[in-house]
Formats: structure tokens, sequence, C-alpha cells
DNA sequence: CGCGGAATTGAAAATACTCAAAATTAGTGG
DNA sequence: CCACTAATTTTGAGTATTTTCAATTCCGCG
């Protein structure tokens, strides 16, 4: 289930080679990741007890429900959803995370996972032993202290996506999603106006508490007015004043 | 603007007695709250660094959004909500708030409120200085892991909620609304069954996305079904099993 | 006793959903 | 590389749940 880099009989030799130069202070995302703010030294010591880089592909489940916390996971390339299943057996997917993310935080209340997450697409992590996380936070204050920022920005995350939930109407929710993704990319220096929706329709409509075709429905009215474009999964924001301000509310969109 | 509650001009005699005995130890909730776990020795320097214990009146707000974050406050009792405002005006009440549960914690990731906590009815809380209880992560490893967990449930919590926004019709968040309640006062030795509703029908809605007509026709089919009384704020769960598998989404009501 | 906020109830309207069908896209094997 | 099939997405029409608007009623409080 579990690949293992290292292992001489694995398939990839790219990343063979990849993993003899991983480590946090070589990892693209280290200014964005737990290890930011470190000083050399202590992004080392961070580094020896990440357990390994852990390849999920596309589909695969990093964990699920119920199993038992062992670590978190922190995103190196790629993207994920989480989901909770409620006990009729529907799905909410919580959140779409990508690279230089934390998964898992949800699960040191309990012990246990609360929400599944799945790789949308081929995707690496680096797989953080909190047992061994815990011990570094006696020695490294500014790693605890990131930590703790961490785990309250993503208090405040859902805290908006309740806000989101709870009182906009459809449009107004696509449109903070899009405006919430290009923000997310233009923080890893990708375009804020071009990129590509790693998620289905469904899924969207899913995180959003809207149905597939509501969300079909409103990418063709955001299309026909001119704010964006959109070819398969591939899309482009023409209008983000207009999407940012739909979703704050103060600019708003009847039907056509 | 705060009381200081050792000030011996304070109008009230009986809380000036309050405050001398109160402490971790002597208080009621310490098996729920942050000193969970502690032995006596560190329960007593946790006592050392609690600021003080302020009272908040009803309606009045403990913090808002934006405020510089300085303090966690643990609710020693009464009861709180606490709410988001969006850039349009309109709020989202993110929670609502009991004795032995922690306020602030939102704050961390940006030293700053997130949202604003208002009191529901009179009630007392226990600054916590953060720094310096940041200070005492390092030498009582016991406390850090159980704020661990408390940071750690606030996070399943909400993503409860989003569950409940995003995939439940009207009379299953009412429902699960309720239970949650009801559970929550029979962790605190209260009647799981009976209990008073401290928030008004609107701000139930709010929390819920509803409206406040929404919420007074639920609470009155409810009552036509037998499944709860209900006199003004005064509540009793007359059918807890029929609450339960309607939460779960296991039973339906078609109406009447 | 009367005022005002809160809650309830009813009727009409709106938003988003369901169901259905067609179109497009992705995946698979020849 | 193409053809076939399955899956996803789009679009339309009708429906349902919840909202909005409006009118009462209830209750606390001066």
């Amino acid at each position: 289930m579990q690949m293992n880099m290292a292992n001489p009989d694995d398939v990839s030799h790219a990343l063979n080679i990849n993993e003899l130069k991983t480590s946090c202070a070589a990892c693209s995302m280290h200014q964005l990741c737990l290890p930011m703010g470190l000083n050399d030294v202590d992004m080392n010591r961070l580094d020896q007890i990440i357990g390994r880089r852990r390849r999920v592909v596309r589909d695969e489940r990093l964990y699920r429900m119920e199993d038992p916390f062992k670590n978190l996971f922190a995103i190196r390339f790629g993207h994920f959803k989480t989901y909770q299943i409620n006990p009729s057996g529907e799905q909410q997917i919580t959140g779409f995370q990508m690279a230089g993310e934390l998964l898992g935080m949800d699960a040191i209340g309990a012990d246990r996972h609360h929400c599944d997450a799945v790789a949308l697409e081929d995707s690496e992590v680096c797989e953080i032993p909190f047992p061994r996380l815990e011990e570094l936070f006696s020695q490294m204050p500014t790693l605890l202290r990131h930590f703790h920022r961490i785990m309250s920005q993503e208090i405040t995350r859902e805290q908006n996506i309740m806000l989101l939930l709870g009182n906009m109407r459809a449009e107004q929710r696509f449109a903070a999603f899009l405006v919430n993704l290009s923000s997310r990319y233009a923080t890893r220096g990708y375009s804020s106006s071009s990129f590509q929706l790693r998620m289905s329709r469904e899924e969207i409509g899913n995180y959003l508490g809207l149905t597939i075709e509501s969300v079909s429905r409103l990418l063709s009215r955001f299309k026909k007015h001119g704010w964006l474009q959109v070819d398969k999964r591939e899309l482009t924001i023409l209008d983000p004043h207009m999407l940012k301000g739909l979703a704050a509310g103060t600019e708003n969109c009847d039907s056509m």
C-alpha cells in the first residue's frame, strides 16, 4: 500500500533521485509549511523526524475515518480532498488541500481520524510522526508557535466555510470558492487567474452544499457574463474584481 | 470596560467572595477545561498565570473581530455565542459555547480575533494570557497535549457543522442542534432532556443557516409530533431517540 | 395598561433540487 | 490511433423546500 521511495525496486527512476535530495530545506514549500521560520539547525532537526516521503496516487486514500492517528501529513505536491461521512452515508467534503498544507490535525483530539483524505491527483506527502513532533515542541518553541498558528488557521478556514454555507446564495458561494483557490495559487507563485480545477463538478458542489447541476449552471452563467472562461477543468478568471465583489456580497448577478 | 473582580469598589459583594475561592482546583469545570488531567502541582502553576476571573454581563462583548489577541478565555459559567461578520454586514454564528469551553483559539493564527464573542447571559470567564500559557507548555507536556486536543476538537466540531450546513435539510439540522445541546448538558451533569435555550430563535436560525420563521415552524412541528415540549426558552425533549434518528438521517418526518 | 421586541402562523415567491435526456469527455482495449 | 463504453457534464422542465413578506399573537416591562 505504502511505497518506500528509497526502495531500489521502485519503478520510477526520477523519484529516487528526488528522494535523495528531499529535505525541508530543499522543498519549495518550506516557507509555507510546518518548517516556516525555522533556522537551518532546527529545520534539520525537523527533517530528522520526518518518517518518509510517501507517494499517493490519484484516488488513493491517505487515511480514513476512524483510523488510529499516528502521523500528520504535509503535502509536498499534489492536491487532496478531505470529507466526512454521516450516519446515512452521505459525504460532505470539508476541504481541498494543496502543497504546503497540513493534513490530519482533526485527528489529534480523539486519536483517530475524523475524516477521509483522498488524493485528487498523483501527489506526495511527508509523513510526520506526531509523537516525535511533540518531542520537538519542547525543544523548539518556534516550531510549536507555528504549529499553533497552523491549527488556528484551520479553525478560521472552517469558520469561513460556515459563513459561506450558512448565509451565502449559490452564486456567492461559487465566487468565494474561486477567489479562494485563486489566492492560494497566488501564494504558491502560480497564476491567480488561470489554473486547473483538480476536483470534479460534483466535488465542488458537494463542498459548497450545491448539486452538480447547480455548479454546472453557475459555470455557464459566469461564462456568459464574461467573468471567466472554462474548458473542462482549465479555468481562467477574466474579471477577478467582479468575482471578489460577488464573494463579498457587494456585487450581485440577477440571473442574466 | 473590563472589571477587575478584586477591586473593592465592585458593586457585587457576592462576587468578591467568589473571587477569593476560585482556582482551577476549586472550579467545577476543571475536569472538562484546560487543566483536565493535570496533577495538583501543575494545576497550581496554571492557576498562577490566570489573569483574573472576569464577569461578562448579558449582551456584553468579550472581544471583537480584529481585536489584538492577548488572551484565551475559559468559561467558568454562563453561555456565549461567537459570530463572524461578512463584508456585506451579515453575521454568521459559528458556535454557542458553555462552561468549560475555551474561547479565542481562532485568534492565534493571525494574532487578532477572527470573530466576536458575546455573552448570552451573565457569565464569567477566566482570562488566560496566551504568552504565559506558551511558557507553561515547555514545562508541562500534559498541558500542551491537552491544549492540542482541545484545538483539534474545535476543528472537528466545525467540520460537523459543515456537514450539517452542507448536507442536511432543515428538520435534520434542527434535530442535530438539539441533540448536540442535550449531550453537552449531560456531560456537565445537567439534564439531557430538559434545559433552557440560552439563545433566541433568531440566533438558532442564524447558526443553522435557516430563517427565524423556519425555526419557529420546526419547533411547532416537533411539538405537534410529540417529540418535545417547549415553553418560551424552556425545552424538554420527549423523544430523544427520534431526534437522534432525525439528526443521523435514519428517521425522517414528512411534514406531518 | 400599553408599548415593543420576539415568536408564531399563513400565503406567495424564489432559489435550488430532482428527474430526465443529450452532449461531451475520459478511459480501455483492439 | 481509433472505436467503443463508461463516466462526467450540460441543459431543460417541473417540483419542493425554504424564504420572504405580512399579519397576529405573546410576553416582559415600564
